[in-house]
DNA sequence: CCTTAATCGAGACGGTACGTCGTGTCTTTAT
DNA sequence: ATAAAGACACGACGTACCGTCTCGATTAAGG
């Protein structure tokens, strides 16, 4: 039964870390072909080459294992900041990759997520090290020296507002924004907070 | 094993729409007592006194089931419109209630209908009948005539975004808003963009 | 998936007594074919093309189901009685009969049973209704009538010897006797301690 | 977690023939306490204070151990040989014998063993250096030399008949003989068969 | 006496089967 | 005709054990 050989005989085999994260590959690439409701745990087992006895060792189950999965790709890697010299475009390019890395597919785990483990807030997937957002902090900051803000109008409010609209709006629609949207949360909500008058 | 006595053997067998109406009940008690994630069709099955098959016929799946008796509850009684004589007090008004109409048990079992109903975006099962604000209108259309708010500030954008920011909030947070939570969208955000100046 | 095909289409879905017969029917073909020790739940409920949870409902493990299977047959429709007109051929024909009707596959599946469900002693699957030995019984009366044994001769012990001692041998060798072996019980066991002389 | 205190940390660290046997020793208890059925590898490695490895690298799987364990207390201490004066109360004295020697875990072992080692035939492990009978050989010896039996009365057959039978009354009833029993054996039928008339 | 190779103890790993539970279908009986 | 009751086929769950493997610690034996 040479099996499906994603495994190979040569290599010794997998253990602690390097295992590990196999799997949580394995848990993301299920993820996005079958979608939260349809991942099982022999379809983990196998697609990541191992068994199910290793999922339990160190998850207590389905919901823990995705949860396990997504924290690795959460704090994304420090993303480009946008820098085009006005305070409006680098807004924009924010909330546009955005677009990007919320994933339909990640979107929905996280429902099930709560769904299943009753306790899970969502905000503790979302923000893992506290409400921060260190990149519209960079963006502000700039607007700031430019002269375009008043310094005093860096709040944390306005740090996480365009942000907290635009994950409303993909939570609540699941599909991608569009430009209009974006731009309606920009022009008639954050520039006219935050720019000087 | 005449159990928990929910179809009295005197009482006729119920049919048509009072069956359905004493089983959408039953999902309702189910979602709060056990969580979306642990009901069953078998549980609602016994609590509604009737059989599987009964409810097979009418919806075709648990998400099916559970979103109609979501349904049957989320178009509140068009609730009491806040009269307070000033704009700020009236919002609140607004927000506070939406900490008592969204409780977490809807919540989850939304999140669990996104999950396995691929296709159903949240919005659509809060907002039936399309994205529309009827109790804010009444209210910003009330501050228009006293003056506080000039008539061209009422736009669809500044209907909706205390509820949109409220709204995030309990999505994210799954707990109620605390009244400093309140307070920071109303002064923060909101008058800032409607309240003349 | 259209599997194994043991099941028709056509045919309406097989239920209690029907689905029991077919459910032990398979549970002996597969201990014919992978013995006690392989036989799993997985494969007699893929083979009688039913699931592990109709199985479950009847029976409470693997030993209890394959017990049942072999009471079914154990009551062997009352095999024919040699007469041959003197008493050692009818003696080696019943003992003949035996090497048949106790196959390494069963004798095998009794052990295991034996094994796992502590408490059942042997005596009691093999002789279900009492250690009585009908075959025998009328084998020794025929020769009392002949006049080759003295009535009083037909005492219990003696209706049993021959296939106590042939038992024991399959039991032991787990392999059919050698008509050296029958002979050895019959010449220098069973006709001295009988016959009359 | 300072165990059960099996291996003492400052006694040293067992190797080669004193290993084996306190494994085989924990495999006996095993089987005592747990019956066969219930026997795990993992069990006997902790009762014995070692792994799984080391047992394995000694012998081939569960079956495999459990019989080396029995081979060493089968030949059992040639037991005392009982020399009453009389052939019928030496008789009984060796069929007495052998309701202690064969416990009922150690019978129900035995057919584990053959359950799973479909080749082992029972025999191979009952006499391990084939069918001899060494007790009973100089119980009818001396019964010979007393006059009792003739020289001729002694073959094979004689020599094992009374064990056989008791061995198959044991097998299938797994709990000690009866004084009734072992009389009617003696009684009914090997004296009339070996004694001089 | 110190190195070196072998074995031990511990436990992770890849599998297979277990027995349970929930879904959605189907059959039967009663109203 | 529909309701109530419940069996049926399916598939995933989480557990247990098997037999293999890797790793570091220990120890007997040899230079």
């Amino acid at each position: 039964m040479s099996t499906s050989g994603q495994q190979d005989k040569l290599k010794s085999r997998r253990r602690g870390k390097e295992l590990e994260t196999a799997i949580l590959q394995a848990v993301r690439e299920e993820l996005q072909e079958q979608g939260y409701a349809n991942l099982t745990m022999d379809g983990v087992a196998e697609r990541s080459g191992t068994s199910k006895a290793v999922l339990y060792r160190r998850w207590a189950n389905r919901a823990e294992l995705v949860l396990a999965a997504l924290r690795e790709r959460v704090p994304l890697p420090l993303e480009e900041v946008p820098d085009t010299g006005n305070l409006r475009d680098d807004v924009i390019g924010v909330l546009r990759a955005m677009n990007h890395n919320n994933t339909q597919a990640m979107m929905k785990a996280l429902y099930g997520l709560v769904t299943e483990l009753g306790a899970v807030p969502l905000a503790s997937l979302i923000f893992p090290d506290g409400r921060q957002n260190r990149t519209m902090t960079i963006v502000l900051q700039r607007a700031a020296d430019r002269g375009e803000v008043a310094p005093e109008a860096i709040t944390p409010r306005m740090l996480t507002l365009p942000s907290d609209l635009a994950r409303h709006e993909l939570m609540l629609y699941n599909t991608p924004m569009t430009e209009e949207m974006i731009a309606s949360i920009v022009d008639e909500v954050y520039l006219p907070l935050v720019l000087k008058r």
